[in-house]
DNA sequence: TCTGAAGTTGTACGCCGTACAAACCCTGTA
DNA sequence: TACAGGGTTTGTACGGCGTACAACTTCAGA
């Protein structure tokens, strides 16, 4: 029963669309009522044309969402490879901090890190540059690629058990809102059970914070470094 | 108690299945189809019930993929917390090891792991005994904490990591074939724009393997262990 | 024997991804 | 200038999803 209610959006002539707004849609969607809110259905409703209209521009749903991957890595900043004149481990935290900064604006995107290999020409320009990075840290290169590998497994999976940790959809809240929260969350835990735990209450509620992911990396380059490493300077 | 009627899906009266049941129905769906296979409409097929009934042991989905994520945390063997004899090391190692390998066992239930705050009883004692492991190895409460929750951000991490790289639904194939679809995969890459990879292929073909996972938690070691570390000992 | 509570079921709603063929418009060619 | 062909969008449809709701079935205890 359709006598063509002839408002908006005509059958179509000429692509109306692109990969990119798709994209942005997709985004917007997704920062907005988190992972599950990206379907094909609301994308094509937010670009105002029919759900199928989406597969002219992607073959399924993982094309899409691996689309969205790359846009946020082509986000990243370059900056840290080309200053090699800073000390490699300031170059792999600032690159490191960059990635977390750019996922964590983007909660729902993060968990299609993990649906997929990753291996759009953005994840392999930021692989190689990151070699290069770990090559000028005096690596070799098989140390290097496990390294990279290692910082990656490290950013990606403190991001997903980060984002992992929230209730609610929309954007990451404050910090400090996230530690309350964990805080009341661990309150509940029975001391006399789990004596240590709940001891340690403070920094496990800090688990989410920056500074535990900063720890963490620290570590992390530490163990990179080996015990012949130079010490952990702190001039820029 | 109740003898267990062993009923064949009449309508119902007393309480025909059980949490467990229903879990191991899970795990199974899991194991043969994928993450998604664990639907709630095919649990209930699975275990001879209508859809709805699912609702009268778990308040809803989330609430079932927490206890499949509890079953096999409890499966994890405490071996390497009561053996405070070995080097704490070891304990580690040997504690990665098996959580690895029991989650490998499932690859389909990987990401439900970061589907929510894993705040279950075994998650806590896991918790409670890393924390005991650690202390032993002479880290004070707060880096205590701080190091546990940085390997299982490496375990968890690079298990996501892992399954995510796979295609197929089924269970996890032999290391050596998933290496050697990954240097197919990769032989793709032009080498010309990127050198680095290219050269590095094979260990980058090898980064889901049990090698890289190791070689990564030792640098992690060292790293927690800090600069006036034992030297990391090669006997058992 | 009756009653109330607990468990299960049929039905239904609104989502989802996506396959298929018809309708449409533009561009290139005659 | 007319038309043909191809690319794009649309309506419709299918099977699956999570889950709400009320009716039905069965048992435990009074």
């Amino acid at each position: 029963m359709v006598p063509i209610p002839s408002g908006r959006a005509r059958p179509g002539p000429r692509r109306a669309l692109t990969q990119d707004e798709l994209v942005d849609a997709a985004l917007k969607l997704l920062d907005e009522g988190g992972t599950s809110a990206a379907s094909i259905r609301r994308i094509a409703a937010e670009v105002g044309v029919a759900p199928n209209a989406v597969y002219t521009y992607f073959p399924d749903k993982a094309a899409m969402e691996r689309a969205v991957v790359e846009r946020l890595l082509g986000d990243v900043d370059h900056g840290a490879f080309s200053a090699r004149n800073h000390p490699w481990r300031r170059r792999v935290e600032a690159l490191a901090l960059d990635l977390r900064a750019n996922l964590a604006a983007h909660p729902g995107a993060v968990p299609l890190f993990m649906g997929g290999p990753m291996g759009g020409p953005h994840a392999l320009g930021l692989n190689e540059q990151l070699l290069e990075l770990l090559d000028d840290a005096g690596l070799g290169p098989q140390d290097a690629a496990r390294a990279a590998y290692l910082l990656v497994v490290f950013v990606l999976g403190s991001l997903a058990l980060n984002v992992a940790d929230l209730r609610q959809p929309g954007p990451l809240p404050d910090e400090r809102d996230r530690i309350s929260m964990r805080s009341r969350a661990l309150a509940a835990t029975p001391a006399d059970a789990f004596p240590r735990t709940a001891a340690a209450a403070d920094t496990i509620a800090g688990y989410v914070t920056r500074d535990q992911f900063l720890w963490g990396l620290g570590r992390l380059l530490d163990g990179i470094s080996g015990p012949d490493a130079e010490l952990p300077a702190d001039g820029s």
